[in-house]
DNA sequence: CGGGACGCCTGTGAGC
DNA sequence: TGCTCACAGGCGTCCC
């Protein structure tokens, strides 16, 4: 589910509501991908501060004002991961591995398949969340990430550029819908060698994604399945996808069915007339 | 090292 | 109705 808009969405829907607020518990359900790295006991009476993300994954500092390294708590929604934040969240459910009650209310996640994680870390910059970050590539609205940083990333490498762009290296934020519908927007097959994309094809493309994941943000994401924002708001990007989903349908720019292919186990959805090699 | 396959875990929908 | 199977938004790890 989440890919960078939804993610971001998710931020903004809680982050001015938490930030400020005293942990008074932690509550940890069934494990996650991987273990929190703390006794729970470590996250209450800190202060929560301004939550941060970086590609996918969410940084929510704990520990009070402005230090220069504070610890904080490196969250991931994996597949089917959403937070919920409120005063009265209601019963814990099935699906309900991670709480923070804080003074300002109780944030919640929620993830049937457990892909996701919550895991502490004694600064950003250093420990299990520096690990899991580094090797990230740009972020798709920094200034740096333009045509000639995408060109010169796809240039290193030799795999589809859908894979290079769904691989996080180059360029994050961009999960199996958003590649396919960037792909589509700028007009190149997701089986192109990424090193043979030329350079105003890659300022295209630099270009397609940006509008791509401003427009699913706009939209409040995609919900396809189960995803919210932390109040409970589903997204409407969904509804307008050109291509993902919608195999055998026609493509709305030319008529032309919507095909689909497998690129490293996933699907891949293009408009074989106006994506081209 | 780059690249490809695998596995983590649960839910859903299609087909029989 | 009930079973089995394929498949699903991500990504770290393990091989070659």
């Amino acid at each position: 589910m989440p890919e960078l808009p939804e993610v971001e969405v998710t931020r903004l829907s809680f982050a001015s509501r938490i930030e400020g607020a005293t942990v008074q518990a932690a509550y940890l359900g069934k494990p996650l991908r991987w273990p929190l790295g703390c006794e729970a006991s470590t996250l209450v009476g800190q202060t929560v501060g301004t939550a941060q993300r970086r590609g996918k994954y969410l940084w929510l500092p704990l520990g009070g004002a402005e230090q220069a390294e504070q610890p904080g708590l490196l969250m991931h929604l994996g597949m089917s991961g959403s937070l919920s934040f409120g005063q009265d969240l209601g019963a814990r459910g099935a699906h309900d591995h991670f709480e923070l009650g804080t003074t300002k209310g109780c944030l919640r996640l929620t993830d049937p398949r457990r892909f996701g994680a919550v895991v502490w870390s004694p600064s950003r910059d250093r420990g299990a969340a520096a690990k899991l970050l580094a090797g990230l590539g740009l972020e798709p609205f920094d200034p740096r990430f333009d045509g000639s940083a995408l060109h010169a990333g796809l240039q290193r490498r030799r795999v589809a550029v859908k894979q290079a762009l769904l691989g996080g290296q180059i360029v994050v934020g961009a999960g199996n819908i958003y590649a396919c519908e960037a792909l589509f927007l700028a007009g190149i097959d997701p089986r192109t060698r990424s090193d043979r994309i030329s350079r105003p094809r890659a300022e295209r493309l630099a270009q397609a994604l940006r509008t791509t994941l401003a427009n699913a943000l706009a939209l409040g994401g995609s919900t396809l399945r189960d995803f919210r924002d932390a109040h409970g708001m589903a997204g409407d990007f969904q509804s307008q996808a050109q291509v993902y989903g919608r195999e055998g349908q026609q493509c709305q720019a030319c008529f032309t069915p919507i095909k689909r292919l497998i690129q490293g186990q996933r699907s891949t959805f293009y408009c074989p007339q106006c994506q081209r090699r």
